[in-house]
DNA sequence: CCAATAGTGTCTCTGAGACATTATCCC
DNA sequence: GGGATAATGTCTCAGAGACACTATTGG
């Protein structure tokens, strides 16, 4: 029985000038070397404790970040979707603010423009694209995006750039109010022209490291 | 480079006596050869033509059956869930109604029971019942459990074993109409004792292969 | 006619969005 | 003071649940 080729696969997902970007590094080898393509690599058995454990080590070693959020995202596989042979990949997605991602390492590319991606590259950012954006309906992924403190009008730009559209200003504090997982940073305001400053936010301890969701969307 | 062993294993759900159950195999060879385990094997480089179909395949071959619905689940990886190495397998799973199941091939056991599995298929039994209980708060996907045909009562029980709670009659019907995948077979009704018998309905073709979803859960 | 469940009409209350008002900054 | 954005109060309308009522069967 042939042996099947096993690697990991990750969608570096960061928001850069109000659009959602994915981070891609041009490939060191066969095939397709010098390819624009996602941050991946073989398994490695001797090392490697487990698939999200291989996704975080490409990420460290190939992008030097470690991501606030990975999550698993599906498995991609079959005879074609790689020239070596029938492979399989497991595919992970990690969210970072942008300002761990330095621009020497990683290309970022527009999600919505058409990119050419080798492998099935495509199908996987657009699946993980798609499980973004479905979640950040429900939930405080998009939290991730926008970095260890934030104000509250920044926070929504993030919501309203995954969901495409503009967010009803009292009804997400409400929303942000209801998950109860933001703790005001006493004192610190941040302004940013001729007007009234923002009072800065962060996570709760407590939601740093699990998302929170909502019964009822946002 | 050691090989990494590559399984596929399927998460078989039915409802039976109001009861979400597990389809169980015993295990024809080592290791655990005799346990009731999920069904799963080698992935056949040779003839699947992906994980989705490799699924079919031990479906087909080891419970006979065809399931109207089946879903990629998650991957689960590491040294020390397979004795025989570092594997992956990816897992499925998949909705049948119980007239679909012979009771010969498999044994079913009933999810919410403490039941002992081996490898981590306790695990990926715990995270395809997640999976399907959470969708089912929003989705027509408890619609897969039901059979071809099925009364409006059926089908809210169906939807209320799997949630494990009571639904309010009027929104439920409100909803299922909403969501507009139903048709009435004419003059078709099913009676079940001294009352009034309730009229029988099939999802429309549109939706036997597809799912809905709801806005606002269900 | 009675018991039991199917199916529907309608009221109420919660909650989301729209709108308006106040607050606080820089110029 | 004026302009801009932050933050909050409040009105309205849609939708979900509660309740009640009608419909239709077998006994």
């Amino acid at each position: 029985m042939d042996p099947i080729i096993c690697t990991v696969d990750v969608v570096l997902l960061t928001l850069q000038d109000d659009a959602l970007k994915v981070a891609l590094l041009k490939r060191e080898r066969e095939p397709y070397q010098g390819v624009a393509a996602l941050p991946g690599g073989y398994i490695h058995v001797e090392s490697d404790a487990d698939t999200h454990d291989a996704a975080m080590r490409m990420l460290r070693d190939k992008a030097g970040i470690v991501p606030p959020y990975l999550e698993q995202l599906a498995s991609f596989s079959g005879p074609a979707r790689d020239p070596r042979g029938w492979s399989i990949s497991i595919a992970y997605y990690a969210l970072v603010p942008s300002a761990l991602i330095s621009q020497q390492h990683v290309l970022l590319a527009d999600v919505d423009s058409t990119l050419q991606l080798p492998f099935d590259h495509k199908s996987i950012l657009d699946a993980a694209v798609q499980r973004l954006r479905s979640k950040s309906q429900y939930s405080s992924l998009p939290c991730y995006l926008a970095g260890e403190t934030f104000t509250l009008p920044q926070l929504q730009k993030v919501y309203e750039v995954l969901m495409g559209e503009p967010l009803n200003k009292v009804s997400f504090r409400r929303k942000m109010d209801e998950m109860d997982m933001l703790e005001a940073i006493e004192g610190k305001m941040m302004a940013s022209g001729a007007h009234r400053p923002a009072q800065v936010y962060r996570l709760k301890a407590a939601y740093r490291k699990r998302l929170q969701l909502l019964e009822r969307g946002l």
